[in-house]
DNA sequence: TTATTTAAGTTAACATGTTAATTAATAAAG
DNA sequence: CTTTATTAATTAACATGTTAACTTAAATAA
């Protein structure tokens, strides 16, 4: 995981709507920007997880893979790409990893022989059963600490956050 | 910017704090859980400032080098690293790129001669005028369809999720 | 003063993010 | 039925994330 985040402000007044006084446009302080507040809270939170992920040599994109197969199994590389928020070429690359480590593998579509759907091995079923529950404690340690209600509060914040920004390309 | 959320479900119950009636530990549903929820905010956020970035010839990081520059020019590249969230080897490459650009440029410590100062030049200064406004648009929009309150809720809760998870490593 | 440890930054190697191009298959249009 | 357009997935190429190793310089210990 990268460097500890070492360089906490006091929280300030955020996101100045007009131009400050000398007439010159600002933005929020830089550490205080949200992209740089959302990195932060994804690293703080993937550093709980990733661990027992590198036990069983997977990388975070790799399980989020291997997740929602366990989810629901059988869908095309597609649309697992879309589910797991990964671009084509990287869904691509980790499907031919993880068939080659026979976590997955792939079927052709009698119907359509563009398509490849994509099945959790018995091997993929087994690691999914030997890190839940360590993820599981992750989660409930993590809701622990933060306390449950302000997580589902946050939760609630950050889907309203991307519908907001969304609905303006619709 | 990678596929648009397209799996929205219904807010369901989050982070069950017990293990099922089965007996088995279970996690939250896969697009529930609160690393995907933070990825896709970041997305959604992010793709409001990267076209911009991107007139310009810049990634989100080399901004995010070059705005830390900005707000306190000067620092070495380890400092640099920190601020930004970005490992040192990145941190190298980007400094490179940026340098051959000519909008940084490094200057010897004469004090210890490990260490490199960044300072932005007059091209990097210019290139962060002529992006800040854009960016600053960019955050009063968002500012506006999500609310000033919420955003301010939301960088607070994203704060104390960050300082609750790393307490536990005190 | 010398030896050892720590630090700053770079490089190698591999995984993933990203854009563009490509191939093969299917759908649509004429 | 033939031609054109679109789609699914892969590959190439480059940037960044990540870990390990390395080089050089400074700090610390003996």
């Amino acid at each position: 995981m990268s460097q500890s985040n070492q360089n906490k402000r006091q929280l300030s007044s955020l996101l100045p709507d007009t131009v400050n006084k000398s007439g010159s446009v600002q933005l929020p302080e830089f550490d205080r920007s949200l992209p740089m507040s959302l990195l932060r809270a994804r690293e703080a939170v993937m550093s709980k997880f990733i661990p027992s992920l590198k036990e069983h040599g997977l990388s975070a994109q790799q399980w989020r893979v291997i997740r929602s197969l366990e989810q629901e199994d059988g869908i095309d590389i597609s649309e697992l790409s879309k589910r797991c928020y990964l671009l084509k070429p990287s869904m691509s690359r980790i499907v031919q990893n993880l068939e080659s480590r026979e976590l997955i593998e792939r079927r052709n579509v009698a119907s359509d022989q563009r398509r490849t759907t994509l099945y959790l091995t018995q091997d993929g079923r087994e690691i999914v059963k030997l890190i839940a529950p360590k993820s599981e404690e992750r989660y409930r340690f993590i809701s622990r600490q933060f306390g449950n209600g302000k997580l589902e509060l946050l939760q609630e914040l950050l889907e309203d956050l991307v519908n907001s920004i969304n609905e303006d390309e619709q």
